[in-house]
Order: structure tokens, then sequence, then C-alpha cells
DNA sequence: TCACCTTCCACTTTTGAACTGG
DNA sequence: ACCAGTTCAAAAGTGGAAGGTG
């Protein structure tokens, strides 16, 4: 009753008792690392054991209508950071990240409940070293380390308490401690690593996953160290970073002037960022009122998950041991075992995604929709060949500004199938680089700033006004010719200028109006059914040009184009083309554009898209760059059947390659393709049946970036319930405060 | 010797209990 | 007794420096 009261939408069902629900990472060859007897129960269970019959769902395309977005508030710092090379500090004792992972939610369900989660995902299997001021690859990356989740304090909330505010991960903390106990994120030092944040419904305590959204921001990677290497990163810390006042040589708080100007300042909490309830006790909350907890606490009475209902529930996540980029993926909602409430049902855009696996558009890389416990022949699997990535170095030939210079960045690249190395982009044409969004996210006025990301130049311009990019017209290719083994993770420079995207008006790149004139290409294939269109806008860097200019590219359009609106793509305009050499074939598609007057002052989009389908970006330092085998356009796009699963005979060597500015999320081994694999026995199989917004030509879903480390949500169907939670409760109460937010590493222990 | 890591330091901000007043 | 606002010491978050480790 008091858990009804809580949560007045809960409505548990006898079924769920004893059952148990799982935030699952599965390697991409489903062979788990960590293998739980939960979850191999889980997959030894029947399909329509695990996979409770498809809600009833609105046969409408509300899902899309009501796509979630998540934007990055402070990306313009994040792209700051990228453009030198973003470094995180991982310490035994956590080491909290900074820029903070600032972002903003909409289209939820403001009536339904949603938990986020935060976790790192290795961008490669490379170890790096910072040599000669720039970061190269030296070796293969250590074994993974158990995933960890953070959970975000607020969790779970309210869509409407979601989206109210700015959406703060600040808490999350990052260690080298392999043997942490404090449940933060454990990392290896010298890599690589993308954040991801996971929205997950949770319609209630025991049903969760009713729609699971992950979104990434390319601009967010980072570089794990144990003590800064490059110093542009440690000035832009210094400056950035409200704790590091200290080691401001100007102004009154530089230690070297201590005692001068020493003053407390206001409480500047983030009051608002957090609920004073839920947080710590995340799982908790899911059983007890918060009053009835705070009054346990006070009576020093143990809180025992026996006291409830005694139904066991937690999440897992479980580590794959293997993550080789092209590994296959799986992804799994948590089966439904009862309908729910037509009206829940009809509120929820995620009930109504027709499709299983929808990496729904660019809003949201993961949009999974209820499960069908009949059918499993819709698994959408895509099985990308070995990404190829060999771009020219990238060295910095400008000194515009010199303290910020793009830092160097040798990846390993992928062997290409084809022999004759491409440039991604021979040539490019510019446009006016927009002003600079200074200022922004306690940046000093005075702050170098790398001109790679088209926000921060010209570094002369340190002006809130706005220069709308004026893309120029890309000639229409025929996306036919799309090849996905050619696109690898569209670099940061790309998205920076996604995100500062100009266009404002429903007209696509090209001046099309959106979602019919271009025929979805081949391309489709690999975007899920909300599939946007997508296009990248990429400026050179004045470091070599002085004649700041724009590539737009435009990726096909999987379905409407009323989701790329959600991504913030950059608008009007239109696709440049590549030009000679042009590593793919580029077509102009329906762009819905950004409503906002002033783009360069968006957040940053989610980059929520798959991976393959991006267009490899090369840091455009040189013109003149060699060619590059990964844009070898002459391959022939390659489609492969669902549920083909990649094989490590298929991997290629990894060389070491420079390519260029970490900024740029340079292509080839930073975002390597994915292919998309579903679990058989936990994927909600796709129901014809379903109303589904998708055309007739829309392959089916494609997993989006980073689908190698699905976050997976499924119910075990045994009980054992491994940690009480009276146990972590306790744990809470001698460790960290709620408002700490919680960790789940991966062996289903909730850490507080 | 070197790259990398750990620990400590001095600084800052944040937090929350204690206090105060209505 | 309760609530809201303020105060302030402790805790926590910073990068630098020195030393340790392999």
């Amino acid at each position: 009753t008091e858990m009804l009261d809580m949560y007045p939408s809960l409505a548990l069902g006898p079924q769920r008792v004893g059952d148990c629900y799982f935030i699952e990472r599965e390697p991409p060859n489903h062979i788990s690392l960590y293998p739980t007897s939960c979850d191999m129960a889980a997959r030894a269970m029947p399909p329509h054991l695990l996979a409770p019959p498809p809600v009833p769902s609105e046969p409408t395309c509300k899902g899309q209508q009501d796509a979630v977005k998540l934007e990055l508030e402070n990306s313009s710092l994040w792209k700051q950071f990228s453009s030198v090379g973003t470094e995180m500090i991982i310490t035994k004792k956590g080491r909290r990240m900074f820029p903070q992972l600032k972002v903003k939610l909409s289209g939820l369900n403001p009536t339904l409940r949603y938990i986020l989660l935060l976790d790192m995902v290795p961008v490669d299997a490379s170890r790096y070293r910072f040599q000669g001021d720039a970061w190269q690859v030296v070796g293969g990356a250590e074994a993974r380390l158990p995933d960890r989740v953070f959970i975000h304090p607020d969790s779970p909330a309210t869509g409407a308490h979601w989206q109210s505010r700015s959406i703060s991960f600040h808490r999350a903390k990052l260690t080298n401690n392999t043997l942490d106990t404090q449940g933060y994120i454990i990392l290896h030092s010298l890599h690589r690593y993308q954040p991801r944040v996971h929205v997950i419904e949770a319609r209630d305590v025991l049903r969760w996953g009713g729609g699971q959204h992950s979104f990434v921001f390319p601009e967010t990677q980072f570089l794990t160290v144990t003590a800064y290497q490059n110093n542009k990163i440690t000035e832009l810390k210094i400056q950035s970073n409200p704790f590091a006042k200290g080691f401001r040589e100007d102004g009154m708080n530089s230690k070297r002037y201590s005692k001068v100007g020493k003053h407390k300042n206001a409480h500047q909490t983030n009051a608002g960022l957090y609920s004073p309830i839920f947080t710590l006790y995340f799982l908790f909350t899911l059983f007890y009122r918060q009053r009835d907890v705070r009054q346990k606490r006070k009576l020093g009475e143990p809180l025992d998950i026996g006291e409830v209902n005694g139904t066991p529930f937690l999440f897992k996540v479980l580590t794959p041991f293997s993550h080789h980029p092209l590994m296959s993926v799986s992804m799994s909602l948590p089966p439904y075992t009862e309908a729910y409430p037509d009206a829940l049902v009809s509120s929820t855009p995620f009930n109504s995604a027709p499709l299983p696996q929808s990496l729904s558009s660019y809003q949201s890389d993961l949009s999974t929709p209820l499960p069908s416990p009949t059918s499993t022949s819709n698994y959408s699997t895509v099985h990308f060949p070995p990404t190829i990535s060999r771009s020219p170095s990238l060295l910095p030939s400008s000194t515009t500004s010199p303290s910020l210079q793009p830092t160097r960045f040798t990846y390993p690249a992928l062997s290409p199938p084809s022999s004759s190395p491409q440039p991604i982009l021979s040539s490019t044409t510019y446009d006016s680089t927009p002003p600079s969004e200074l200022g922004h996210d306690q940046l000093s006025p005075q702050t170098p700033t790398d001109p790679s990301f088209p926000t921060l130049s010209p570094p002369s311009s340190h002006t809130n006004q706005v220069t709308p990019a004026a893309p120029i017209c890309n000639p229409t290719v025929p996306l036919s010719g799309f090849n996905p083994t050619a696109y690898p993770y569209p670099n940061s420079s790309a998205y920076s200028n996604i995100s500062q995207g100009t266009p404002q008006s429903p007209t696509d790149l090209s001046g099309h109006p959106p979602s019919q004139s271009h025929p979805a290409p081949s391309l489709s294939y690999s975007l899920s059914p909300h599939a946007a269109p997508l296009s990248y806008l990429s400026r050179r860097s004045p470091f070599a040009s002085r004649s700041p200019s724009v590539q737009t590219w435009t990726l096909p359009n999987g379905s409407s184009g009323s989701v790329l609106s959600a991504l913030s793509i950059p608008g009007p305009g239109q696709v440049q083309a590549p030009t000679a050499a042009a590593p793919f074939p580029l077509s102009s598609f329906p762009q819905p554009q950004s409503s906002l007057p002033n783009p360069t002052h968006q957040p940053s989009p989610c980059s929520a898209v798959p991976s393959a389908s991006f267009p490899t970006f090369q840091p455009s330092a040189s013109s003149h760059i060699p060619p590059s085998p990964l844009t070898n356009h002459s391959l022939p796009p390659q489609v492969y059947p669902q549920n083909q699963i990649a094989t490590p005979s298929t991997y290629p060597p990894i060389a070491p390659t420079e390519i260029g500015s970490f900024a740029q999320f340079n292509p080839g081994t930073a975002y390597l393709q994915e292919m998309v694999l579903h679990h058989p026995s936990l994927l909600p199989p796709l129901d014809p049946s379903l109303p589904s917004c998708l055309t007739s030509s829309t392959p089916p879903a494609l997993y989006p970036s980073f689908s190698s480390y699905p976050l997976h949500i499924c119910q075990d169907p045994r009980s054992p319930f491994p940690i009480p939670l009276r146990h972590m409760y306790r744990q809470h109460q001698h460790g960290h405060t709620h408002s700490q937010g919680s960790y789940l590493d991966m062996s289903g222990r909730a850490v507080f």
C-alpha cells in the first residue's frame, strides 16, 4: 500500500514476485566474462517466459513524436577540451569528471518515472601514450574491467522532474583501482573512453525498461590519466574548474597570491539538481516510501528487503570480456509480465515503438519497444565489415591559438580491405565560421580556444553573435553508394557543427522538404526505423586555414526527417559533397531544422546514431590529405543478414596510425562500426503486426553507436537476490550520502 | 633511465549540522 | 514545536610537486 502511495501507477503483478531484473552488459559475441547464474538462467529460459505479451500499444507514431532527446548542456566546454584532447584524472580514491556531464532531457512522459544511468565504454582497444605533444597508440588495451554504472541520484524520478532541470552526473567518480569497493567507475589509465547516458523507463519497481534510450556525445570522449599529460588540458582545467582556482595565476585566488582575496563563496549548491529524496536509496525507494526509510533510519532499524514483499530486484551489469569494436552486440529489454494500463501505454513514447530494437532516431540511440514473446525473427542484426581507419596525420599548422592547438593522436587503424588509401576528405569548401561560444561553462574569456570547433573560432571573435553556418549545397549523391564500412564514427567536428547547426527550417540541407525527395539509400538498412537524416558539418581548423569554411554532410534519412530536429543537426543548408576522392557518396536529405534562433548556443545534440552510419571525418588540417583506405568508396556496401555474428577472424590487424586531433574524433578506431545482434532469449521480438511508423523501405533497426556495450535490462527467472537491500542500505548509512548517487557493478551489487 | 603511479600539499568549493529568529 | 535562513567548520574536490615503482 505504501509503495503504491509512492508510486500510484505501480501495480505489482503476482508473477513479478521473485523476478529479478538486471541491467546487463553483454559482450557482443554473447560471451560474458562474468556470466552469472542469473544471466545463464535467463538465457536458458524460453523466450516466452521472459518476454511477456506485448502491451497493446497505440498504432501511432507517437514514439517518434515523443522521442526522447538528450542534449549536452555544456557542450562548448566539452568541445574545448576535446579539441585539445580531453584527459580525465583517475585516482585510487576516485576522481570526479571535469567537465561534468551536464545534460538536458526532453521528450519524456512527465508522469512516468525514469532512471538515468551513466557508464563508460572503451572507445577502442588501444593503450595510449603522450609523446611529442601527441597521443599515440602504444599497444593494446588492457583487459576490460568490471563495468559499473552510475545511477543518477535522482533516479527514479518522473519525466517532469528530469525535464525540469539540468541533469548533472558530476558526482560520478572515476577510479583506476580495480579492487575499488566504493562502486566508482573503474577505468584503465591511458585508455580512451566514451561516456554514455541511459534513460530507462521505470514504470514501477518491477517493470523497468518500458523504454530504453542510450545517448552518446562524441565530444565527451576522454583519455584517462593519473596525471595530466598535456599542459594544455591542465590550463583548461585550471581555468574552467572552480576547484582549481587556487592554481590560477591570474586572479585573487592564485595560490601564488595566497591569503589574498580569499573568501568563501556563497553557497552555490546544486539545489534543484538533486532531490533530497531517492538518490542513494535508489533501490530502496522502490520498496519503501521515503519517510518510512527515514523513520527506520532514525530508529536505527535495519531495512530488510523481506520487509517489503520479498521481491528480489536487482540490476546487473555484465561485463563483456572481449570487446572488439566489430563484435556483435545485443540488447534486450526487460520483459513485462503484464500489460501496462492503456493510459500509461498511450502516454509513453516508448510503448509506441513498433520495433523491438529500434534505435530510434538520433535522439536516442536506443529505443526499446515492448517485447513480443512469440516472435524472434525480426531481430535486427547488422554485421559490419571491419572498419578501416587510416587517417593521415594531422598536425597543428597554425599559430592562431598556439596555446591550445589540437593534440595529435595516433590511433590504431584497422587494415582496410583496400590498399589504396583514400582521403577521407580530399577537398573542402568552407563558409564563415560561427562565432565563439566562449564565456560559457566558466571559461574565462582569455581561455585559449581551439578553432577546431566552430564555436571556438575564430579566436578573435569571442562574441555571442551567431554566425550561422552557410553550408554549401551538396550535390545529391545517390545513397545507394553509401558504404557503411567507410563511415566510422564521425569526429567531433561534425558534432560541433551539428550542435551549432544553423538551420532552422524544416527543409533539408539541399532545400528539399523533409523526407520525401530522396529515397532512402542503401544505408537506411543500418538505421533504425526512427533513424533521422544526419548531416555533418565540419569546419576546417583555423590552424589549417584562415579561410574557414564548412563541410556539410548529410546522411541518408532512414525515416522521417522530423526526428532529426532532435539532434539539432545543422540546419538548413546544404551538403557539401566531398570533392575529389570523396570518401563516400553524399547526398542531401531532408533535414529538420532547429527552431532555435541561435544554434551556437544550443546544447549539444546527442549523437545517438549508429556508428556505422557516420561518415568518416578527417580533420581538415590540410585539404590534401592522403587518401585513406577507409574512405574508399569503391567498396561495395555491405549488408549483413540479421543475426549474423562477426567473427574475430575478420578483425583486421591494428596498425598505429596518427589520425590527428583528439578533438576531431577522428575516424577510425575512435568509433568503430559495430554490428548488432540481439539476445535470442531476451530480446523482445518484433511483432510484424504492430503498427509501424516505418516506411516499407525502412530496414530493421540498427543498434547505434557503442552497441558493443549495450546496456541490457533483462529479467531473470530466478529469484535469488545476491545481495540484500539491507546490506546496501547499511553501506549507505556508513558510507556515501544519498546525494552521491549510486553505482552498480557487474556482479549486480548496488554500491552506494 | 624513464614512464607512470601514488601520496601529500595548499588551495578552493561544497556540504550539512548548528544556530538564530520568526 | 516548527520552519526558514544563516553561519561555519569539516569534508571533498583541485592540480602541483615529490617520491615511489617497475
